[in-house]
DNA sequence: CCTCGGTATCGACGACAATCGATGTCTCCG
DNA sequence: CGGAGACATCGATTGTCGTCGATACCGAGG
């Protein structure tokens, strides 16, 4: 059974993996050593994905932002293990956060280490 | 004969390939569509990469911000074919511009499309 | 307990990408 | 005009990634 979204369950901790959040000067300030490279291109790897920046769009047009699996595949028009397998992607980028509630997984979008990408554009 | 980076020549126009800029709702604004997501995960592609990342990082670090091949192979032990490679990928997704000047090819960082992707993670 | 439904993991397969050596192209210069 | 040097392209190889079906796990409810 799918749960509606006016179901409204006690919200336990959100859990959050390992931020991927390079700590290394802004791209164009100083030359990037091969380790903070690796770092970073690993960070962008995670969402240079269309399935899963799709993934992330979409948990954040849910109504209190956070959605479970089976709200997602069926817009991605993917199958449930490949929506599993971006999301454990995201999750271990830092990217999300994932909260089981009962038998759904919910997850939710983590704005920090996207702005901290995002500055390091720079 | 590697050029010294005190020699002046005369510069000619920058020739600028199509700018991979999606125009596109800001990431966590609205939903992407798919056309959106595939042309943002392309552009996100061009620089998830550690020898991209470091190519831009070291064009940047020169002075005048510019730098032919046989000054990037050294530094990032990388074949001359495989930088060469990476400036293609990069001059395609339109973060760097080629100007040849002489036998050698001068590239320089775009810094429009680079902040372009970076408002789109917002 | 035992079943049912939601999710994660596994194994496999096909597509793509990073890398390099060899070779082609173009420019400068003698 | 012929050689040398800088760069691009080609072909091959190797590794990684996205995807799915099958299956295992796990909480909920009867």
């Amino acid at each position: 059974m799918m749960p509606t979204t006016s179901i409204s369950v006690n919200m336990g901790s959100v859990q959050r993996i390992a931020t991927i959040a390079p700590s290394c000067p802004p791209l164009l300030q100083a030359p990037l050593d091969v380790d903070d490279a690796e770092q970073l291109a690993a960070a962008l790897k995670a969402i240079a994905d269309p399935a899963r920046l799709r993934l992330l769009s979409l948990i954040q047009a849910q109504q209190d932002h956070e959605a479970c699996v089976c709200h997602l595949t069926e817009p991605l028009g993917l199958s449930q293990p490949t929506v599993s397998h971006h999301l454990k992607v995201l999750l271990q980028a830092g990217l999300v956060a994932r909260e089981q509630r009962g038998s759904w997984a919910y997850f939710r979008v983590c704005e920090e280490p996207l702005a901290a990408l995002r500055s390091l554009l720079a």
